[in-house]
DNA sequence: TTTCTTGCTACTAAAAACGTAGCAAAAGGA
DNA sequence: TCCTTTTGCTACGTTTTTAGTAGCAAGAAA
């Protein structure tokens, strides 16, 4: 089996589903990818190792992890500093983005019961 | 072979890597499937039928897009109408909470050039 | 009736994600 | 220094997900 690397979504190039080149359709395809939301998600405190990372996202296996860290690395939303992987500026702008996630996802639950 | 259901991510179940069964949890596994932000992307200005759900995701495939679009609807963001899927209020909503996006996109995309 | 369109299922192939094992480098003792 | 951990990460075989193509049944239009 012949190995396919896994495409960086960047603005300004087509994406998955879209060949506009529009920024906002790299962000869809990048967030839609699994595990990316997540681990933007767990930064959002603190930096947090490798090892560390993998446990907050459920013993995400490291293969996987280290492949959206490559693609959060790129995207300039993440990186890789001296307590581990942290937020960018850039990154934790995205993430203020969704602030209100967790009440909305309340509300959410409320109105499937 | 056997069959595997496609599970369906709710607020009070645990989700793929967290127990919890947080809403946040189960919406941030919902988002981070493929096509599923695209779909509600698409859905944002008016209803599509089926086939223009395809062709506004690049003829997507319709085995999967039939997938999401039963996800979606379990989760009460999307629902299907006499001129085709469209956003049921808590789906509009959601996406209001991503209503700055592609303004935020075009600035993501200034900075990594 | 014939011709389209629409929503969708079936099925196979390809790609992505998982899970486990484990290695090399750095860090921390003793 | 030598030993023990911890850390970041690669390899690789298995399983799950996504893709792609074909095509069918039901309804609308001609």
């Amino acid at each position: 089996m012949v190995e396919s690397k896994p495409k960086l979504p960047k603005p300004g190039r087509p994406v998955r589903g879209s060949t506009t080149g529009k920024p906002v359709m790299a962000l869809i395809d990048l967030m839609g990818r699994r595990w990316i939301l997540r681990i933007l998600w767990e930064l959002r405190g603190q930096p947090l190792t490798f090892r560390a990372l993998q446990e907050a996202c459920g013993r995400l296996s490291p293969s996987v992890l280290n492949g959206r860290l490559g693609e959060l690395r790129a995207a300039a939303l993440v990186d890789a500093g001296d307590d581990g992987y942290a937020l960018t500026a850039l990154g934790r702008e995205l993430l203020t983005q969704f602030s209100s996630l967790t009440v909305w996802a309340e509300k959410w639950a409320k109105a499937l019961r």
